[in-house]
Parts: structure tokens; C-alpha cells; sequence
DNA sequence: TTAATTTATTCCGATATTGCAATATGTGAC
DNA sequence: GTCACATATTGCAATATCGGAATAAATTAA
């Protein structure tokens, strides 16, 4: 007898595989799976069994026997996943085959506090739960600020005053009994843009997120790289200019920090409401402001991309308003600026995730996470 | 039945758990493989067989039961690492049981090719036959420049002008008839420094190798990452000064550029033949050239702690030669350059390893690759 | 039409691994 | 000393997984 733990975690790979589209098959999964194809197909028929697979026609390959399609059953049950920050509330329902089929936001006012953002949660959660098929099966959390993925803590977050040590995970499995995921917003977004993004075929790729500070998630090998202090990727605390001494990153690059540069208003001028629309309404800006941005931007992406070296850079933020031109002249630039990259030009893009990329995000890492119950 | 394959792999795994002192019973090692303690002592009764293995007597705890402790044979056979660069070539010996018995280093001349140092190696692991106790298992090589481990062929050394896309895991396969391992020499010094050195209890460090050029080894959840063009770590050729275009950091703060601005030479200077020692005579140095070489090196490992978060920095190279002094002076500049560090100082540390950190990592290589014969 | 070929799935005996119980071997309390 | 307890190892019946053969279902060649 193998053991159960193993059991169930093949089975929720199996069904993370076919819902992704990357097994299509028996024969398939069982390649990914690296299990044998006797096995994969006992493995299938229990899913088909419990309801969690279906088999969905035939596929002639050039000769031989057709495979039999497998795919996930819609019906199955729903992942919720919720994302937050200072302004808003947002929440996502995924169904079990992959396919979001709800998003709700609600914006916080300027007092919101610890209590009232987890109520907010509860609140949106129990809308989702209104008109989706089947079970709430798992509940994903993407919060700014310091997490403690392990605990299920929130540990701080700067816009939100009383936001801190906040046991997130124990407050929504008290009151919805379904397992919760709680992990860093931006590192969610590597999750969706793997799920729903250009990371789909990736396991090697980078999130490049200036919102209201600076971070980047890295995937390696099809896993988040973390790190001693939970600080991997703050690469808004790089003092700048980077010859210089005590200022940050984030000051000068992060999404309000853009607004205001290409704005030409001072650092007290007050953000707009909408910060994407804003910088939306800049896109086709030109002159020094400009310039300056794309220069900056583009030692960023020339020292990362010599250091790690990666399949892809996706941006995400309000600053993804810019749109394609500044990621085509941010790659340009940076391999004007350090030759050595013009053998490996770096692969610069705008997400093609929209604003509910960290509800998809937070959903996703609800469904890696959701097991089976095995009878 | 299980995969014969993985059977292997757990025996393998055994065998470097015992032998990396991680698991010193039947019992840690069932911990540690994630196995039951049942299928562990059959795998152990076997490894104990095959002569492996050996009982090395009892551990009292504080209670219950001693662990009979567990350890490797060290005349069970021996491994073979193989590092070199233009200047040497160097090989090392270590038994079954993880302790290196011996290192040969052999010079090479001016105009060395690809068939020398290949013939020299030959040699070398000739040499290392003779007294080595048990039979040869396995070779590991850390070659300098592009290598591709996969297909074992060195792609690319720019200080070896004919050496380029040479099959050095054939040749040596066909010389000597055991598994061949090829990486990149950086690449296996982390490796050394994971049997070795400093990280062992780790699995989340960094090499800083600044020898000819300038390049980092990043170890992460216990794997090295990788990337698109074999061109992960090669800070080196980050534009330097960083606000600056076109020039690059390893014409400054490589070993040989490090002495040239200590020792006030100009870039025409012929290099001493033991630049180790030469820069040993410049740790006391003080003056702008050593407080520029600080405020370089500080630059640098902010950048890369705030990005990696590691919890180690390990220097290698000549440069190991300015001592604790160094790291700690550059770590406090890094603070103060950059107060975002103070929340997290790193730990960066001259390698306890000396000059034959690539010969061991190489070594170190050989043992992770190699797995015993099932009967 | 039939046979050969290709690919996917299922059937089945062999066995490696497991969970649990039993056994071994120590400490500490009294 | 004896008993309760703690920890490590071994024995054994139950079973999950495997490899290989058999079967299924298509294409291609003749």
C-alpha cells in the first residue's frame, strides 16, 4: 500500500493537469504524471467515479486507437480566490474546470480596518457562493504587504494602519470550513499568469509589479524562489539612483511614482482615483519624463535579465496602461545600454492578465492547493 | 512492483544521506526519504550487503531505544572531480565516504589546446587511480565558460582559443567507462560548498565568483537555477558603472581588475603568476582604491540580497585573499548604502573552502550523479 | 476486403511498499 | 529490581503499482 497522502496528491495532480490541458488523455497523463499507464487509468476511473472527470469525445492522432478526451466537470465545485489592497476588495469564482465565472470588487473607504477588509472577504465570499455550481471547494488569499504563507498570517501592510499579525486563514475556515490559502498578492499574480496568462506553456518566468511599491516574483522550475526574510524580489528597496546612496526604487518607478514623473506634478500632488486610466491617458506621451522612465526601467530589466536570466518578464500594475510601446522601447533601450544583451534580448511584455489578475491569482493557488477526499 | 528507476534513485539518496550525516540511522533516513521505516531497513539490509554501508555502533537518546548508527564504506570506491581553467588543471580524489584523500594540480602551459587538456585530465585521473582504495565510480567536471550538462559537450572558453564544443563526457566515457557528469566550474563550487563548506545545512545560498570574470551561482529550495541561454549569474557583465552604458562590471571588479586598483597598475600590467598571493599582501590596504573596491562590491550585494534574499553569500575566487576583513567592511557600506539592509543584513563570508573548491565541487557533482547497481 | 501497423486502454500476475503490531532496548521513578 | 514509558527496529498481511500481454480501435498498404 502506498500511502494515502501520495494517493491524493496524484489525484489532485492528475486533475491539475487535465484541467490545465497539458493531459488530455489517459495515455497523456500518464506520461506527465510519470506513472504507469495501468495505473493512471484506475486513477481516472475513480475521478470519473466521483465526478471530478468526464470523458469528452475522441481525438484521431495521425494512426492508432483515438484518445479518449478526458475534461474537468464545471460543476463540480468553485475556488474563490479574493485580493486586496488599500483601495479595493476583489474576488474571483473559478469553477472546476478552469474557468472564471464571476468577479466582484468592492472598493474600501479611506477608515477601512483589519476588521472590516476581512469582513468585506466574508461578505464577497457569500455573494460568490450565490448562482455558483456545486461546492465551495477551497478559498485562495492574495494579501499585500508581509505574509506568513505557512501560518496563514498576515503580518503587516503599510496602507491599512491596523493591518497586522492578522490570522486570516483561521478567521475564513472558521466560518466557511474549506481549506485557505493565504500568500503575498504579487506572488499570486505568478500563479495566475500561469494558470490564465503567458505563463502557460512556462515554468521559467518573471513578474514585474510597480503598484504602489516595487516587487517581482520569480518562477524557476515551475516554483516560486523564496527566501530567508520573505523579502525575495523587494527590489523597490534598491537604493536609487543606483550610484547613489539612501534613496529607493520605488520613489521614482513605482506606478504613482510614473504618473507623477510623466505628469509633471510634485510628489504632494494627489493620486487619482484611477491610476491606470490616468496613465492610460499618457500612453503616447513623449519628452524627457519619458525618456527618463524608459531608461530607468530599462537598467532594471538589463540587470535582471543578465542575472536570471528568464524565459519571460510580464508586467502587471497600473503602469501596464503604457501599453506595448514602452515594453518594446524598455528592451530596446536596455540592450543599447548593456551590449551584452543583444545575444539575449530579454522578453519583455504587458500581462495579458487585466486588473482581476490577483483574484485569478489567489484562485489558482486555491486550486493547486484543493485535494480530492479519497474514498 | 515499482519503477527499478526509482529504487535506484532511493538507494542513491540513501546513500548520500548517510553520508552527508543528515540521516545516521535506519530511522532519521525513513525521515528523511520519506519512507517507512519497514522499507528503509530492507533498503539498508541491502546497501549493508552490497558493502556500502556499515553499522558503526549505538546513539543513546535521551530515552528508548539507540539508533544503530549508520555510515558509508569508505573503501567501497571513489570519485574523480575534475575542475580547470587557462592556468591549471586540478583533480581531486574523494573516497566512498565523502573525504577528499587527495589532490593533484597540474600547470598548464601557455598554448595549451583542447587535446592537451584533455589528455591531461586523462592523465590525472591515471594518476589518481593508483593508491585509491576500491574501484572508480564516477568523474565530475567543472569546465570553465558555456558548457551544456545535458549533452556533456563544453561549448565555449574564451581563454582556450580551439576550445569549443568539445565532448568531454564521451572522451572520458570511452577512456574510462563510468558515468561522466559535466557542469560549469562555477556552477560545482556550490555544490563543494553544499558537502564541504559553509552550506551545508542549507539549501538556499549564493556563490560570488569573481576569478577572470564576474559570476554568481544561485542555490534555491536546494537546486541551482537555471535559465534560458546557460547565462544565469553572469553579473559580470552588467553595465558598471550602473548608471553608466557600454562598459562592464568585470573589467572592475573581477580578481585581476581588483589587483590592477589596489596595486595601482594599469590595465596593460602583466598579471602575477599567483595573483592568490599577491592579493594576500594587499589585506591591509586602505586608502580610495581599497574604499572604492568596497563600495563596489557593497553595491553589488545589496542589489542581489534585496532581490534573492539568501541566507548565505560565499566569496571564491583570488579575491578570497582580503579576508574577513573585506566581507564585513562590505557589508556594513552595503548598510549604509542601502538602510532597506539593516531589517536584513547579509551574510556574506569568505568560502572556507581554499583552491580546490572546484576540484571537490566537481567531486561533490560525481557523488549526486552516480547510484549503485540494483541486483 | 484483409493484413500489417500504430496508438490507446485494460487485464492480470508479480512484487515493492505500507500500516500496524510485535519485538528489542534503552531511561527514569519508586 | 520492577514497572511505566520512550524510541528504534523487524515481521507480516494487505494492497497499490508495475510490467507485459491482451485487447481495442483507428490508419495505411496491398
Amino acid at each position: 500500500m502506498r500511502s494515502p497522502e501520495e494517493l491524493r496528491e496524484n489525484l489532485s495532480k492528475a486533475i491539475l493537469h487535465v484541467r490545465s490541458g497539458h493531459a488530455t488523455s489517459r495515455r497523456t497523463l500518464a506520461d506527465v504524471l510519470r506513472l504507469s499507464p495501468s495505473t493512471t487509468g484506475d486513477y481516472v476511473d475513480q475521478l470519473i467515479a466521483s465526478g471530478h472527470l468526464i470523458e469528452s469525445g475522441l481525438e484521431q492522432g495521425r494512426m492508432g486507437r483515438p484518445k479518449r478526451l478526458l475534461c474537468t466537470v464545471p460543476g463540480a465545485g468553485w475556488y474563490a480566490g479574493i485580493e486586496f489592497n488599500a483601495e479595493r476588495v476583489q474576488a474571483v469564482c473559478v469553477d472546476f474546470s478552469g474557468v472564471k465565472t464571476k468577479t466582484l470588487t468592492l472598493p474600501l473607504a479611506d477608515d477601512a480596518t483589519a476588521k472590516s477588509v476581512m469582513s468585506e472577504i466574508a461578505a464577497l465570499i457569500t455573494e460568490l457562493k450565490r448562482g455558483a455550481a456545486g461546492p465551495l471547494l477551497a478559498i485562495g488569499v492574495g494579501a499585500p504587504g508581509l505574509v506568513d504563507p505557512a501560518t496563514g498570517v498576515a503580518l503587516h501592510y503599510s496602507f491599512l494602519p491596523d493591518w497586522r499579525d492578522v490570522p486570516v486563514r483561521e478567521a475564513l475556515m472558521k466560518r466557511f470550513h474549506v481549506p485557505v490559502i493565504l500568500e503575498n498578492n504579487l506572488r499570486v499574480i505568478a500563479l495566475a499568469e500561469r494558470w490564465f496568462g503567458g505563463g502557460r506553456e512556462l515554468d521559467d518566468y518573471v513578474i514585474l509589479g510597480p503598484r504602489s511599491g516595487f516587487g517581482i516574483a520569480v518562477m524557476k522550475h515551475g516554483r516560486l524562489i523564496d527566501g530567508q526574510h520573505h523579502a525575495t524580489g523587494e527590489i523597490g528597496r534598491w537604493v536609487w539612483p543606483l550610484t547613489g546612496a539612501g534613496g529607493e526604487m520605488h520613489d521614482v518607478l513605482s506606478s504613482p511614482a510614473v504618473w507623477r514623473r510623466l505628469a509633471g506634478v510634485g510628489g504632494r500632488a494627489r493620486l487619482p482615483g484611477d491610476l491606470h486610466g490616468a496613465l492610460s491617458s499618457l500612453a503616447d506621451a513623449s519628452g524627457s519624463a519619458w525618456d527618463g522612465i524608459v531608461e530607468d526601467y530599462a537598467r532594471i530589466m538589463g540587470l535582471l535579465h543578465l542575472l536570471l536570466d528568464s524565459h519571460a518578464y510580464f508586467l502587471h500594475g497600473p503602469i501596464t496602461a503604457l501599453g506595448a510601446r514602452f515594453c518594446t522601447e524598455v528592451t530596446l533601450q536596455a540592450t543599447r545600454l548593456m551590449p551584452a544583451l543583444s545575444q539575449m534580448p530579454p522578453n519583455l511584455q504587458v500581462s495579458s492578465l487585466g486588473d482581476d489578475a490577483g483574484g485569478l491569482g489567489a484562485a489558482s493557488h486555491a486550486m493547486e492547493a484543493w485535494q480530492p477526499v479519497t474514498p
